[in-house]
DNA sequence: TATAATAGTTGTATATTGCAACAGTTTTAA
DNA sequence: TTAAAACTGTTGCAATATACAACTATTATA
C-alpha cells in the first residue's frame, strides 16, 4: 500500500473526527456532557451493566465512568442497583428519564446522520457501513491481541 | 434512510473513534501529547501558519492553541517567529526537531493504519478513503454554512 | 480460616478546552 | 491626522475528562 493513500487516508480521518466531535458536543447539549453521553448510550444499547463492564466498552478506566456514572445518578439519569447475592457491584440502569434523555440525543444525532450521509446513495452507504465495520473489528481485535500482559 | 442503518453506524463509528484514541495516544508518545501532536501535523501540512490559522483548521479556540503551541515552542519543536511587517501575528514553523518529531510519528501511524487496513482489498481502501472524504467534506461544509451568527 | 481476587470509590495530578478580559498592533473612518 | 474599530495573540479562570495508585468492602479459593 502507497504511503500517499495512507496519509490522505488519515488526513481524512483526523478531518472526520474533529467534525463528530463538534457533532457531539452540540447534540449532547441536552444538559449532559460527552463523556456521560456516550455513557448512557453504552447503557442503553446493554440495558443493565457493571462500572467495570462499561469501562472496558467504553475503554476507560473504571475511576473515570465511576465518576461519570456518580454523575449521572445524581441527576436522575441512571439507577444504581446493589444485588443482594453479590454486595460488592453495582447494577447500573438508566430511569425512565435517563432513557428519554437517550432518545432526545438520538434523534439529534440520526438527524444529523441522515443530512450528512444524504451525499451517498444508498448503496454507498451500506458500503461505508460495511468497511468501516470491518477496519474497526480488526482494530479493535488486533488492540486486545496486544494486551498480553496481565 | 431507516434508522436501523443509522444506529448500527453511529455504533461503530463511536468504536472506531475510541480506537483512534487509542492508536493516537500510543503513537503520540514520542514525547509528545495528542493535542501537541495534532498541531504538528497540521502546522507539517501547512508549513507556516499563524495561531489564528491553526485555531480555524483544527477546529479549536485560540487560546487553546496558543498554549499547545507554547508548549512545542519550549520543548523546541515549533519556532514563533515575528514578521516586521505586522507584529501582531506570529508565524510558526516547525524546527528541524519538529520535523522529525513528525516524521517518527508518521511512521508510526502509518504502519498502525497499513496492518489494519489489510483486512480490505485495495479497491476496498480505495473506496472507503473516497465514501469518508465525500461525507466529512460535507459535514464540514454544512457545519459552515451553519455559523452564519457573526 | 487465611489469603486471593474482584468491584467500586476516593485522593491526587495532569491535560484539554472555552470564554472573557486584556494588550499590542494595524486598519479604517471622520 | 487622529480617534475608533478590527485584528492577533496571551492570560485568568473554570469546567471537564482522564489515569494511576491506594483504599474499602465483598466474595471466592486454597
Amino acid at each position: 500500500m502507497e504511503d500517499e493513500y495512507i496519509k490522505k487516508l488519515r488526513e481524512v480521518i483526523r478531518q472526520f473526527e474533529r467534525e463528530l466531535l463538534f457533532q457531539n458536543t452540540e447534540s449532547c447539549c441536552s444538559g449532559v456532557s460527552l463523556a456521560q453521553c456516550h455513557t448512557l448510550l453504552e447503557l442503553e444499547n446493554k440495558e443493565k451493566a457493571s462500572v467495570t463492564e462499561l469501562a472496558d466498552s467504553l475503554s476507560l478506566d473504571k475511576s473515570t465512568v465511576s465518576r461519570t456514572v456518580d454523575g449521572l445518578v445524581n441527576i436522575g439519569l441512571v439507577n444504581r442497583n446493589i444485588p443482594s447475592d453479590n454486595r460488592r457491584m453495582a447494577i447500573l440502569s438508566l430511569t425512565p428519564t435517563g432513557t428519554k434523555t437517550c432518545s432526545d440525543i438520538n434523534s439529534l444525532s440520526n438527524e444529523y446522520f441522515s443530512e450528512n450521509l444524504s451525499v451517498l446513495s444508498v448503496k454507498e452507504q451500506k458500503e461505508l457501513l460495511r468497511l468501516l465495520k470491518k477496519i474497526t473489528d480488526n482494530m479493535i481485535r488486533r488492540r486486545k491481541e496486544c494486551q498480553c500482559s496481565p
